[in-house]
DNA sequence: CACTTATTGAAAATGGTTATCATTATTATT
DNA sequence: AATAATAATGATAACCATTTTCAATAAGTG
C-alpha cells in the first residue's frame, strides 16, 4: 500500500473551511491531494450511509452514480480517508473490511460494537457514552504522552454470544 | 465457516479439571470435541508464544514439530478456539488475522493496543488496567443485560500515528 | 472387533485487496 | 490560453489469506 503523507492540523469538522468547499476538501488541499469526482462520490456515499459499508458496497453505489469509477479507486480513496482519520476501518471477522465516517453530521453518533462470535452479528451501541468518554479521554492522554503517539481515534468491542446463539 | 456448538460452563482456568488432563481438554470434552494431536500442538504453540501470531506462524511451528499437520487444521483449530473463547482473534489491518490465548498463565497479561495507521506498528500496553477494569466491568454488565448478550471478552484499540510517523 | 462419527490434510477454489502500467485529468508555469 | 509537470484513474492481472471439497484416517462406542 502506498503511504500518504499527512500534515496534521485542523479537525475534520464541518464549517471550518477557508476555501468555501465542503469541510473535507480543505483537508485534501492541506495535504496536497486533489479534489476529484471519484473522491467526491465516495465521500457522498459515506455521508448518506448510516451503516458500516464494505469497499464493494461503496463501489456498487459509486459505479451506479458514475459508471466510470473503478473498484481500485474506491479502495484507494477509502484507504486514504482512513489514514487521514476521516474514515474508520473495521474488521469484524467476516473477511471483508468495513468503513464508516468518523464524524458524520447526518449520520450515526460515535458508537462501539458488540460482536457475536458465532453468527457474526454486530450490534452498535452508544449508551454509556458519558462514562466511556471520561475513561477514553483519560487513557488517551496517558497513552499519547507515554508512547509519543498521536491518537486520532479508538474502538471498543465486546465479544461473546448474542441472544440467539447463547441458547444453543 | 462451520459453526460449532458451544456448551457454556466452566472458565478456561488451569487446574479446574475433573479428568486429569490440561484445563482445555475438559473444555473440549464438554462440547463433544476430541482431543487430538494437532490440537494439542496448536495449543502448546500458543502457550509458548508471548505474541500475536498469524495462522501461518502457527502452521510453520506446528509443521516443524509434526510434519503431518496441515495448514487447514491450524485454521480450523484456531477458529474453534476463538469460538470457545480460549483464543482471541485480532485484525490489525495488515491483511492477516492474529491469534492469542486469552488466559495464558505463562504469557502476557491482558492488554490493549495502540495501532499506527501509517506503518501498522502495534504497541501492546497494559498500564492503567485498574481504571480499565472498572470501566469495562461496569459497561459489560450494562450491555449484557440490555442486549441479552453473553460477553466473554473485549478489545480496546487506539488508532493514530506513532512517534516515527507523526513527524512526517 | 465392528460401527458410527469426528477429524484430518492435500489440493483446488474463493474472494478481498494490491500492484502494474498506460491513459487521463488536474494543477502549475509560461 | 497553451504547455509542462505531476497526481489520479481504471482495467487487468497478480497476490495471498482463508475456505471448501472430499477421500482417507483416527477416535470414541457398543
Amino acid at each position: 500500500m502506498k503511504i500518504i503523507f499527512i500534515k496534521k492540523g485542523e479537525d475534520n469538522v464541518r464549517g471550518k473551511g477557508h476555501r468555501g468547499g465542503a469541510w473535507w476538501q480543505n483537508r485534501f488541499h492541506d495535504i496536497g491531494a486533489r479534489v476529484t469526482a471519484p473522491r467526491e462520490v465516495v465521500i457522498d456515499i459515506l455521508h448518506e450511509t448510516d451503516d458500516h459499508v464494505s469497499a464493494t458496497d461503496v463501489y456498487v453505489k459509486a459505479h451506479a452514480m458514475n459508471p466510470s469509477i473503478g473498484l481500485t479507486t474506491v479502495y484507494r480513496t477509502l484507504d486514504m480517508l482512513t489514514q487521514m482519520g476521516i474514515v474508520q476501518k473495521f474488521d469484524f471477522g467476516d473477511g471483508k473490511a468495513r468503513y464508516e465516517l468518523v464524524n458524520n453530521p447526518d449520520g450515526k453518533k460515535h458508537h462501539h460494537h458488540l460482536i457475536c462470535l458465532r453468527c457474526k452479528a454486530i450490534i452498535d451501541y452508544s449508551e454509556f457514552l458519558d462514562d466511556e468518554l471520561e475513561f477514553i479521554g483519560k487513557t488517551q492522554n496517558r497513552l499519547s504522552k507515554k508512547y509519543n503517539f498521536d491518537i486520532t481515534d479508538h474502538a471498543i468491542s465486546f465479544y461473546g454470544f448474542c441472544d440467539q446463539c447463547k441458547r444453543v
